[in-house]
DNA sequence: CATCATAATGTACGCGCGTTCATTCTAACG
DNA sequence: CGTTAGAATGAACGCGCGTACATTATGATG
């Protein structure tokens, strides 16, 4: 095939092989017979023997955990994330390899690079434990081009993209207090994902600002459902004073909290404050609407698909998270039309 | 390297490869043997050598539409579908390249196999146009393995993975006919997706069948936004009694009504009745929330990537939908704590 | 016009597998 | 024990590129 064009361009295979990988000098009369004849053929390389023959593919590998029961991509997170790495692999002209595996497989990180060379690598998900430290260990040995997101590790922080969310954190509490309620409580998620323990550390850098005096906060798991069970401890804190306001870890417990408490009578905004975090989908649709904080998965997701290409050698710094601010964090009545 | 563990376990290269390409007829005890030289010196065979000797890679390619300014991974649909896609890719072996493409790059689907040697293919998001359907007549004429999802196209039905839309848009429309709402109108979509006219047959089956008068229906996007600024004309129709009820196309649109309408003073399941569609998860977070259709859009990622895959031939009917029942469409006083 | 540096092109080969075809081993049978 | 069909293995090659190195064309300079 390239023979064949080739020798329509009265040219070697080799001038075919360099104008069709583009960096090298070919005559630009040349360029234009090759490419004439390669048009008229129907000629196009092959990525595949291409790839073979560099030793490398172009794709970017994107680990997700596989989680049998969860629908991954319907979370706001894994969502915005992959959206963000799309975007950058595509401007980089790579493609995404998108490899679900099993916690059962997990340390073959390595195995992705030498077995199905991909070019790069993405671990979402990822868990502090000693396998999972072992496998990224044998990648930044060996001198792969990796990112973890979101999940900071002993030895692997240059490789970690995430947002500041001791900031984002402190940013929600801080507002809460401005907005007058002087006794926000906080709902953290499970504290061996290192986000969690940031979240609650911001929390405590704006009460202690403020001099407000902190309160022991609840816990739950991050979804909707723990939410709606910490609804009724909730709704005791804010009853009996001891609390006003509720700044929770994630959007998802926000909303349960809400729908719950309405259900014992509480109104967010008129009976208490409320913020959550992530800035999901879900905050704008509830009402009152939810204050948030957005942390920008979506810019993450770019940042490490520029760091598993080689084009980003470390993260420059933490991306700060930004405050939105809707009704359920704002003091006053609820407006009834 | 496949020449060292051939020596170390005494036999050729040609039964190396042999034993890991696995169909083949190897002496178990020389498999064994192969096996152990290979452990030992940590071969692997590389994929993308394997993929090019075969002049086919095993993966699946997804293609996504590129719209510059919308998240396309936030959305419920694509995730779901994604989601089901990856889960039948993962038991068939097989992995997912995605695949963006933004539509001035449309047509190029047989490059897709003839360059990147993706062995099947899934669109999503086709539009019924001239140059999309010759990509895709011309994938058919190759005899390449593709799918489509939600969107026939004439003469590439079998082809089409998709729901009964117009059976669940009947569904709804017939919900609210039974509640008491009896002149619902309809909120469609953009008229080029198959689904759109789909949704709106349904919705005049329902109407015909209960001898109701169908009124014309408001035209939005899909979005929220577009949902939004429907609000006005519908209250109009509501508040001039010409309608009673709205039965959306899908549940952004939906979502955008409640909360335009609102605004307008007019409470869903108080004073109208509102249908969705698609059982996102938005569904469940609005007040109140909203009755939707599930379409199913996990299942038809999963049919879609085996008939991508070549594992099933044409998909067996229409997947059906399924009504869920929530508030906005009860008649009833909104209830007030 | 001869010289020479440099740009442009050609030649030849290897990347690491799968696979065809030839060859050798195995075991069942007469 | 000889024969033979069939199973197991080996030898050799090609898949379609990139690229190191050799070769030739180009054009500036003396």
């Amino acid at each position: 095939m390239r023979k064949q064009v080739a020798d329509k361009a009265g040219v070697s295979e080799a001038t075919v092989s360099r104008v069709f990988s583009g960096s090298e000098a070919v005559k630009p009369k040349t360029r234009e017979r090759v490419l004439q004849a390669a048009s008229e053929l129907g000629y196009v390389p092959s990525e595949l023997a291409r790839q073979f023959a560099k030793r490398r593919s172009g794709n970017i590998g994107v680990v997700l955990p596989y989680l049998p029961k969860v629908q991954l991509f319907s979370t706001y997170y894994f969502s915005e994330i992959l959206g963000g790495i799309s975007e950058a692999a595509r401007e980089l002209g790579s493609d995404l390899l998108l490899l679900q595996r099993s916690p059962d497989e997990r340390r073959e990180y390595g195995l992705l690079f030498r077995q199905r060379k991909v070019g790069g690598l993405i671990v979402l998900g990822a868990r502090d434990g000693e396998e999972e430290r072992e496998a990224l260990l044998e990648l930044e040995r060996d001198g792969h081009a990796y990112a973890l997101v979101n999940q900071r590790m002993e030895g692997l922080e240059q490789r970690t993209v995430e947002a500041d969310h001791r900031e984002g954190s402190r940013l929600a509490t801080a507002h809460l207090l401005e907005q007058g309620w002087s006794r926000p409580a906080f709902v953290g998620g499970p504290p061996d994902y290192s986000n969690s323990r940031d979240r609650l550390l911001g929390y405590r850098d704006a009460m202690s600002a403020a001099g407000a005096e902190r309160l022991e906060p609840l816990v739950g798991n991050y979804s909707r459902k723990s939410g709606l069970e910490m609804a009724d401890a909730a709704a005791r804190l804010i009853r009996s004073g001891e609390a006003d306001a509720l700044a929770a870890a994630n959007d998802r417990m926000a909303i349960g909290l809400l729908q719950g408490m309405r259900q014992l009578g509480l109104e967010a905004g008129r009976d208490y404050g409320l913020a959550g975090y992530d800035d999901s989908d879900g905050a704008r649709l509830t009402q009152p609407a939810l204050t948030s904080v957005s942390a920008s998965f979506y810019e993450m997701g770019r940042l490490a698909a520029r760091m598993a290409l080689g084009e980003l050698e470390r993260p420059d710094g933490k991306l700060p998270p930004r405050l939105v601010v809707r009704e359920s964090s704002l003091k006053r009545d609820v407006e009834r039309n």
